[in-house]
DNA sequence: ATGCATGAGCT
DNA sequence: GCTCATGCATA
């Protein structure tokens, strides 16, 4: 229910082809100018949603982190960059609305807290924690073979005494890290 | 900032 | 069962 692709993998034919240094300089420029307005990676991610974008809701602060890191695939950089592009102008325009209201001597007090608080007990997700010597020998699978048969995950998880399934996820995860655009090979900047 | 996980969509 | 976009949880 969650899980609404904020974009899919769906770009204009015309973007398919964009320069990753033209990629990676809006990067850049994003944090900076996010920094200069105060604004926190997880405050983006929530502001999101209120520019209205048709198909566009809010991001996680991973997300956002990793459009900055450039750890985010190269259509899925190519896919959020207007997004944020389009918050960057919407929130500098909000910011010079601001400076005009404090000149007009428009200072509104900036006091008062609410604060409730409502504690229900749910299940929360848990994370495996794959030690250091199980991930020396999983990395040394994958450089064998980056897509092990479900005969040879379910050997690996054996020897290593941790769950198919996440040895499956891990591989899926690795792979996943491979296209990133910041690790893939071709990168020279 | 990053590791492990989920769920949608496809083959 | 995979890829892909995405996020909770945690270091």
């Amino acid at each position: 229910m969650h899980h609404h692709s904020v974009v899919g993998s769906l770009v204009p034919p015309h973007e398919l082809d964009v320069d990753p240094r033209e990629l990676e300089s809006f990067a850049e420029r994003f944090k900076q100018r996010r920094i200069k307005l105060g604004v926190t990676q997880a405050d983006v991610g929530q502001q999101l949603s209120k520019l209205k974008m048709p198909g566009v809701g809010s991001l996680s602060q991973s997300t956002i982190c990793r459009f900055e890191s450039l750890t985010l695939s190269h259509n899925n950089m190519v896919a959020l960059k207007p997004v944020l592009q389009a918050w960057l102008e919407f929130a500098e325009a909000e910011m010079r609305q601001r400076k005009k209201d404090e000149m007009n001597g428009a200072m509104i007090g900036m006091s008062g807290h609410i604060n409730s608080n409502g504690s229900l007990i749910d299940k929360k997700r848990k994370r495996t924690s794959i030690a250091a010597q199980e991930k020396r020998f999983l990395e040394s699978c994958f450089i064998q073979q980056q897509r092990p048969s479900g005969e040879r995950i379910a050997q690996i998880a054996d020897k290593l005494d941790l769950k198919k399934n996440v040895v499956r996820v891990w591989f899926c995860n690795q792979r996943q890290k491979n296209k990133r655009l910041r690790f893939a090979a071709g990168q020279s900047s």
